[in-house]
DNA sequence: GAAGCGCTTCCGTATGTTGGAAGTTTTTAG
DNA sequence: CTAAAAACTTCCAACATACGGAAGCGCTTC
């Protein structure tokens, strides 16, 4: 008995269990039967069995008992739903995206930084239909579209550079190139917000801002997604004024435990 | 071998740590050091230790280096959010809700039933600010609410006792009693819609219809969140008109998979 | 500078996990 | 309608892994 497995190799019931919990994710919104699941896994068909059945029992998958498929379950959402606001960015956030977006007209995204990548955290429609790179829970390369972009720019130096080697093999199938996007987080970085075109959805702009952390480094950003003609070169600074000043809003409370204030912030617990 | 214990005892590593991610989530957005988050589950501190940093390692939980806090990580939430399209509703609903809000000028909620309860799992923010009984992710007993009870209504007569029989319990505490809501039931039933108010938040009012399966029976809701003034005697008839409209498209494209169709529906993957 | 507290590592034990094989049910073919 | 095939489920003994008390380490506090 060869194992030839190469690369999903989970040991452990833990790790094993995350791995089916992917490619349930993986897999379409009508779930993965047993069968198809195990072969997913690279794991026997009794292993992945026990430990579905386990993750079905926690209700952290559905199992459908007519069509005999497992798909991620409600209490999982119900887990990940919480799981998005992170230092309360979701809470805090959310009035604001709702003021933005009845005033301006636009349909508002909140990205979060997270390692090479930032995912969508939260988003407010306006009324236009938009294509965007992305929606709540999507992730996207730091590099790609004006919200992930913005973030990169306020970051310090060497973990821009350490991002780009990272990311350039993502980005140039795409037709991104590294020398344009030094000098578009140039341009951020010296107005202070991005905007643009990503050239993947045809006639669709967008706008962005970073949230700084307390250490002045981007942790996230508030982003608009547009259409070209909605983005003119007039609008965007009134546009990215307005954007700004919510973002300093939001990051001012961002932090309200300083390590000096670690007891209160205990005590209010 | 006897096991005398009586509340949350979870063994194995896989229930274990689905225990600690349940705790992670009933904390706040600032998270759990280790110290809290054993005692929280009731385990001993060096146990937690090894199976919160293998969540790490998979980015299920988040570790704040400066802090020392453990939170719900982001690769949690990006599961998530593909746990909340079950049978593709979200995808589904989601060009119905933005259609809605900007044409009716309400915010709108998708509620999909969850054995006793209904899980929002879409909303769209009309232009006005609406104090909903719950939001993304959050849970509303069936026989709450306008949405919820709408799915209610839409129940075989068995399941329906056994909820109430279930969810009376957690009803009464808020001013509801078991007689009140079978008549608003049958008032459902009969007229196809659920209005009102629901006591919990003064000025607030509801509207919703069940999204029906194949087999006749609510899965999920379709659900107005708006105030009592917008919501009129003469309004709602009408607005209950174009969300049956909408809930009709809605079902008809939710079981697209007949058991006679399976394998077409295999060969589509 | 010392005491206290909480996080992390260690390691022998035993408990939970593993997967081949056999059993059962459902689906497909004749 | 019957038979063959496929998929799902249960079983169990060998085994690996998870377990947690105790000791070590690092940070904060007094």
């Amino acid at each position: 008995m060869l194992k030839m497995e190469l690369l999903p190799e989970a040991s452990g019931a833990l790790q094993r269990a995350i791995l089916l919990l992917r490619k349930l994710g993986d897999a379409g919104p009508h779930g993965l039967r047993l069968t198809a699941l195990a072969e997913a896994a690279g794991m026997p068909r009794p292993s992945v069995h026990r430990v579905v059945r386990t993750l079905v029992d926690e209700r952290l998958v559905a199992y459908d008992v007519g069509r005999k498929t497992y798909t991620l379950g409600l209490d999982l959402f119900m887990l990940a739903a919480r799981a998005g606001n992170a230092m309360g960015l979701r809470d805090i956030c959310r009035p604001h995206l709702l003021r933005l977006t009845a005033s301006l007209g636009e349909t508002l995204f909140v990205l979060l930084r997270s390692d090479y990548d930032a995912v969508c955290i939260e988003r407010s429609a306006g009324p236009l239909p938009i294509r965007a790179l992305t929606d709540i829970g999507g992730r996207v390369p730091l590099g790609l579209g004006q919200g992930a972009t913005s973030i990169l720019a306020f970051l310090p130096p060497a973990d821009q550079d350490e991002i780009i080697r990272h990311n350039i093999p993502r980005l140039t199938p795409i037709g991104l190139d590294e020398a344009s996007l030094r000098a578009w987080l140039a341009t951020i970085r010296r107005t202070g917000y991005a905007e643009g075109t990503t050239g993947v959805n045809p006639g669709m702009a967008g706008l962005a801002v970073p949230i700084l952390g307390h250490d002045g480094n981007a942790v996230a950003c508030l982003s608009i997604g547009s259409t070209t003609d909605r983005l003119t070169p007039e609008r965007n600074p009134v546009l990215a004024g307005i954007m700004r000043q919510a973002a300093a809003e939001i990051a001012a409370r961002l932090n309200p435990f300083d390590p000096a204030l670690r007891r209160a912030g205990a005590a209010m617990e």
